[in-house]
DNA sequence: GCGGATCAC
DNA sequence: TATGGTGATCCGC
C-alpha cells in the first residue's frame, strides 16, 4: 500500500481505494484489480481530482512530519509523561463487565435482491448501475468487484478475470438501481427484531447495529456463542417472510462480533463474514494481543487519509504501535485526537 | 451557521 | 460513455 516508496506515481496513490481488505475478497488478485482500475480511470477528470486531493494531504503530512522531527528530547519526555498518565488511568478504568454484539448484514442490498429473485444467488451481480455500484454479492467479489466501484470497471473485471486466478469469464449483472426506500424498509424491520435482544440497540448505518446483550445473557443464562447463534438464526428466519415474493429459498444472513466494547465488537463482526461470528474474550491480555498487530485501517474512524498520516508521519500501521509512539503523537496532535488514538491502542 | 474535509454505509 | 446518495462529525471561520 504505497509503502514501497514509489510515491508520486498515480497508480500507487489510487490503488488502495479498491484493494484494501474487505470481507469475501481474501483471494482476489489485488495487483490485477489495481492495474485494471488504474487503466480504466487514469484519463478521467475524476481521477485527476483524486490525485490533487492526495497531493494536498501529502503536503499536510510533510509539514506535520517536519514538526515532529523538530521536537526536542525534553519536549518528547514531557509529552511521554502526560501520555503515560492518561494511558495508566484509562487502563485502570477498563470495563470488561459488559458484552456487546455488533450485527452486520451480509452483502445487504444484494441479499435483498436474492430474496426476491433466488436465481441470482449463484451468479455475480452488483446493485446499482454502470456508473456506480452500491454493493456486490460474494460471487462478484471473487472478481474484485465491490461497493463504490464504477459498474463499467466491475463489468470489465468479470469479463476478463485475472489469468492468475481460476475464475471463468462472466457477465456481471446489474440489479436494483435506486431502491433505497425498499432497502430502508427492510432495515427497519431487522432493527425491530434486534430490539428483542436489547431494547436500547444503537443503529449504525443501514445494515448494522450495536447490542448490549449483558442483561439478555444473564436473563436467559446464555453464553456469548449461544447469543450470537440465536441472533443469527432469528434474523435469518424472520427475514424469509419480509418480502412476499415467490417462496425465497433462504432469509438474509448476518455476521456478529462479540466483545467487551462496541469498537472491538465492530471489528470482530468482519472476521467471520459472511454468515459467521467471532468472539473476543473479555480479558485484558486477549484484547491487548488482539489489537497489537491489528491494522489501524480496521478501526472505525480511521479512513484513507488518517491511515496515510499515521504511516507517513509516525510510521504506525498497527494499533499496538500507537502506544509505542505515544510521545511523538501526544506532542504533535490535538488532545482529543491523541487521547482517542491511545484508546484505540489500548483496545478501549 | 456554513464550507470543506473526513469518515461511514 | 460512464465515479452516487445519504448522513454524521469536526474544525476553522
Ligand atoms: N459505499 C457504500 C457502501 C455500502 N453501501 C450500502 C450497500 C450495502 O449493501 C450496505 C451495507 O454496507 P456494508 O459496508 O455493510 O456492506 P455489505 O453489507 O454490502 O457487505 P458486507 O457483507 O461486507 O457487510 O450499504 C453503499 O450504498 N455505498
Ligand atoms: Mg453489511
Ligand atoms: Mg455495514
Amino acid at each position: 500500500d504505497g509503502k514501497d516508496g514509489v510515491q508520486g506515481h498515480g497508480k500507487c496513490d489510487y490503488e488502495t481505494v479498491f484493494t484494501n481488505a474487505k470481507a469475501g475478497m481474501d483471494n482476489v488478485d489485488k495487483d490485477y484489480v489495481r492495474d485494471m482500475v488504474y487503466e480504466m480511470s487514469k484519463n478521467s477528470k475524476f481521477f485527476v481530482n483524486e490525485q490533487q486531493k492526495n497531493q494536498q494531504s501529502d503536503e499536510r503530512n510533510k509539514r506535520l512530519k517536519a514538526r515532529v522531527e523538530a521536537l526536542t528530547q525534553a519536549e518528547l519526555n514531557s509529552a511521554c509523561q502526560i501520555a503515560d498518565r492518561f494511558i495508566d488511568s484509562e487502563d485502570d478504568g477498563r470495563d470488561l463487565s459488559r458484552t456487546f454484539v455488533h450485527v452486520d448484514m451480509d452483502a445487504f442490498f444484494a441479499g435483498i435482491e436474492i430474496l426476491k429473485n433466488p436465481d441470482l444467488a449463484n451468479v455475480p451481480f452488483g446493485t446499482g448501475s454502470l456508473a456506480m455500484l452500491s454493493t456486490a454479492n460474494y460471487e462478484a467479489r471473487k472478481y474484485g468487484v465491490r461497493s463504490a466501484m464504477p459498474g463499467f470497471i466491475a463489468k470489465e473485471l468479470c469479463r476478463k478475470p485475472s489469468p492468475r486466478s481460476n475464475l471463468k469469464p462472466a457477465e456481471l449483472l446489474f440489479v436494483g438501481n435506486y431502491r433505497h426506500g425498499e432497502y430502508s424498509h427492510v432495515s427497519k424491520q431487522i432493527m425491530k427484531v434486534l430490539e428483542g435482544f436489547d431494547p436500547h440497540i444503537k443503529r449504525a448505518g443501514i445494515d448494522e447495529a450495536y447490542l448490549d446483550v449483558t442483561d439478555y445473557m444473564k436473563k436467559h443464562d446464555m453464553t456469548p456463542t449461544q447469543v450470537a447463534d440465536k441472533i443469527r438464526s432469528t434474523v435469518e428466519n424472520t427475514t424469509v417472510t419480509f418480502l412476499q415474493h415467490p417462496t425465497p429459498a433462504a432469509g438474509l444472513t448476518c455476521s456478529c462480533g462479540v466483545a467487551p466494547n462496541r469498537r472491538l465488537a465492530k471489528i470482530c463482526s468482519d472476521i467471520r463474514k459472511p454468515n459467521g461470528h467471532y468472539i473476543l474474550p473479555p480479558s485484558r491480555d486477549a484484547i491487548l494481543h488482539f489489537v497489537s498487530t491489528l491494522p489501524i485501517r480496521k478501526v472505525n474512524g480511521i479512513g484513507r487519509v488518517s491511515e496515510r498520516m499515521l504511516q507517513h508521519v509516525y510510521g504506525v500501521t498497527q494499533c499496538g504501535q500507537l502506544l509505542e509512539h505515544r510521545a511523538a503523537i501526544c506532542a504533535s496532535l490535538r488532545p482529543l485526537t491523541w487521547k482517542w488514538l491511545m484508546g484505540v491502542g489500548l483496545g478501549l
